[in-house]
This record gives structure tokens, sequence and C-alpha cells, in this order.
DNA sequence: CTTGACCCTCAAGCCCACTTTAAGGTGTCT
DNA sequence: AGACACCTTAAAGTGGGCTTGAGGGTCAAG
């Protein structure tokens, strides 16, 4: 049992046909095996295998990333303490995500309630409202906290 | 006094002069002035607009945002009471952003922590570092909460 | 008059993870 | 045999904010 082609993994797994052919074409997945007219082959541990490749996405790490651990993995070898560490690494950006944000955070809060209440802002120039705001990270780091539209990740350094 | 050429502007403001052009080319500048032999000249004016493109940058907004606020403000409008709206929704979309990012942070250092000390981390089948965390935001929103390497922020929805 | 630092305009490239499109073959039901 | 859902490939498009490159002009100092 559990011959699936490639519509059904991606109804199990959760994620489109294509996506699936777009892992393979870059590595992430092995290439599967074929029937005689070409069509792709699935065994219940493809399913395991995206499941795993999405759960890791939501903790962070990159298709490359991933794409590493697999490869360990299907080597035999146990790949745990280098993705301990890459866990770690994560942990230590998204920590320094969330201290930029809430500073970020505290900026926009504190320019928001010194304008609001007021009828009708008026500020001369170049609107107060965002250069009254203390130096901020004005030059280091973009911005981007806000909800990916697209989809996809972002990779690391 | 003041005119800037291209190049000056850029160091004066703190970017780049392709960057400048590349402003004025999607309309978030005017176009400058020019001399008779093509090159663009600019007043201080030109710095301080653009010194606030890189604060309203930083505060998340994004240079379509910009451009339009921009030019409320050039067509002689206060876009404050704009601005002041656009400023309360960035403050509501960080502030989810970073219940997001620490959701993902306690799920990361949970499992950081559990492996913590072990001396050779094996797991079975695929790594349990990454099987083995709770249902994070598996399927809602990719993860995107890495330092930005290439430069550019990401769009609104 | 040459050197070298600037300026100009397109056009294309970059990053990531996909999605979409086009043009066709396969499989199964009726 | 027709309809229709599925499969195949390769190539191009998406988004944001730039950077880079090619191919050429300008300008002040030496």
């Amino acid at each position: 049992m559990s011959r699936l082609r490639i519509g059904d993994l991606a109804t199990r797994a959760g994620l489109s046909a294509a996506t699936i052919r777009y892992y393979e074409s870059v590595g992430l997945l092995a290439p599967a095996p074929r029937s005689a007219t070409g069509y792709r082959h699935y065994g219940e541990a493809a399913v395991e295998e995206l499941r795993f490749v999405k759960k890791a996405q939501s903790l962070g790490f990159s298709l490359d990333e991933i794409g590493e651990i697999l490869s360990l993995s299907r080597a035999g070898k146990t790949p745990c303490s280098h993705v301990l560490d890459l866990a770690r690494q994560h942990l230590a950006a998204v920590d320094e995500r969330i201290r930029q944000l809430a500073r970020l955070r505290d900026t926009l809060a504190s320019e928001v309630a010194k304008w609001d209440g007021v009828k009708e802002p008026t500020c001369g120039g170049l609107c107060q409202i965002i250069t009254g705001s203390g130096n901020q990270s004005v030059t280091p780091v973009p911005v981007d906290f806000q909800t990916r539209r697209g989809r996809g990740t972002v990779k690391k350094r």
C-alpha cells in the first residue's frame, strides 16, 4: 500500500504538488522513483519527510539548512548535534530580532500616544510623527516586521 | 550655497547615489533640477527629505507609504492624521509580529534546553529536536525572523 | 592634454521560496 | 470515444528595495 502520486502526497503533507517538484529540483528531496510513464511515486516516508520540512521551516530553518539536515540524516548520521547548534543560532537571532522590534514598538507607541487625542494633528514641514521619534536604528537594519504577503522565508546573515 | 550634486547628497544623507536615482525613478522623490550638462542638483531640503525617508523606513513604512506621505506634504497638506493612522496600523502589526516571534522563541528555547547537556544527542529517524516541538504555527505564517542579508523591506498584507 | 573622480542612462541581477504558464501526455470513468 | 482529472517539463513571473554593469559624458587639477 501507500503508493502515492504527487497530488496525494501533496494533500497528505499539506502543500502543493508544484512545491514538491520544486523541492526535488533544488535537491531538498531525493528524486522520486518513477512509473513507466514518468509519474513520481512516494511512500509514507515521504509524507514524514515533508512534514519534517514544514516543521523545520516553522522553526525558522531555511531550505538550505533543512536540506543539509536531511542529507546528513539520509547518510545514516544523526544530525542532532548539528541541528542543536543551528537551533541555538536561530534562538539568538530571534532574540535579537525581538529586541529590535521591541525598540521599534516603543518608539512607535510613544509617537502615537503623543498625538493621540489631538483633533487635527498638524505638523510643520515633514511630519513630526515621524521626524520626532528618537534616534531609532535609523541606519542599522531594514525593518521587515510585516507579515510576508507572498510566502517564503528569508535567509540568514 | 548648498548646491549639491548627487554624490554629495548621498554622503550627507547616508545612502548611495544609485539609491537616490532609484528613489527618483519610482517617484518617491520629485525629479531633481538639472545642470546644462544633465547633472542633478539638490538643496538642503533634499537632505531633509532623504533623512525623513530613512527615518520613516526605520519605523516600518514602505516606500509606497512614504511616497504617499511625501506627496501629501508637497501638496501643502498636513499628512499627519493619515500618518497617525498608518503608524497605528504599523504598531498593531509590530505587536503581532512580536507575539509570533515570542512563541517561536519559546518553542526553540525549550527544545534547546531539553537537549542541552546531552553529550551526544542522538535521535531516531528524523531529528527530534525538530519533530519533538509542539505544534507551533506549522501552517500559518512563514517565519522570516532573520536579519535580511540583502536589503530591502517587505510589503504589507 | 591626460588622469581620475565624478556624472548620466538603461537594463539586468539579487535574494528566497515558491507560483504560474504553456504545451503536452496519462489514466479512468462512462 | 469523449470527457476530465491528473501527471510531465522548462521557463518565466512574484515581491521590495535596491545594486551592479555596460557604455558613455563632464570637470577640475596637474
